[in-house]
DNA sequence: CGAATGATATACT
DNA sequence: GTATATCATTCGA
């Protein structure tokens, strides 16, 4: 079943990123639809977290969705090429925002395979953020878009995910952010 | 290991 | 309004 407001208006985006795990990230572009286990992710603690583009309350228009009631997606372009997708938890006015960084193929392979020039499913096909959001197809015009009755929604398939089945670490790539990067907000999905 | 790549933020004129 | 520094990364040597 699609994850309700409720999920996401939760005020502990930590909490959040765990459960998240094994949930099913779908989207559904130009009537084309793909679906991809979640297999890891990372929170970003709005205001307090350095490595968050909110942090401190800095509030423009490109960060304008993360203060936004949870539930919708905030999609960023990063390095000028790759696509950032972020699910936005917590209510108005709370940054909060949880960034899907690698899943698995569940549905619409082919596509994916079109999306990314590749010829055959492997390990990288849905590794890492930029890759991930290529081969689902989303861009940076579905920020804002809502996670209820959007192109994006997120289904929950009944998966368990166990305390033992999955890793927590420091987050990739955020080295700039000082004492904030070594948090453990990354999570893993190992599989047992 | 290092270059590519472009929107965005911030600091200027 | 215009300029330049920066970046939640990936891919190819």
């Amino acid at each position: 079943m699609k994850l309700g407001s409720a999920f996401y208006r939760r005020d502990d985006v930590v909490l959040i990123s765990r459960e998240l795990l094994g949930k099913v990230l779908c989207t559904d572009i130009d009537g084309v639809v793909t679906r991809a286990v979640i297999t890891e992710t990372e929170a970003y603690a709005g205001h307090i977290d350095r490595a968050s583009h909110a942090y401190g309350g800095r509030r423009t228009k490109r960060t304008e969705p993360m203060y936004a009631e949870g539930g919708i997606a905030y999609v960023y372009l990063c390095y000028g090429i790759h696509h950032l997708f972020n699910v936005v938890t917590s209510c108005s006015d709370t940054p909060h925002a949880v960034l899907i960084r690698a899943g698995q193929p569940l549905a619409g392979e082919e596509i994916m395979l079109q999306r990314r020039k590749k010829k055959a499913i492997d390990k990288t096909l849905l590794a890492g953020p930029g890759s991930l959001a290529q081969a689902m197809g989303i861009t940076t015009a579905l920020t804002g878009t809502s996670l209820q009755d959007g192109p994006i929604w997120i289904e929950d398939h009944g998966t368990r995910v166990h305390d033992e089945e999955f890793s927590t670490g420091p987050r990739v790539g955020v080295d700039y952010a000082g004492e904030d990067a070594a948090l453990p907000y990354r999570f893993i999905l190992a599989p047992r």
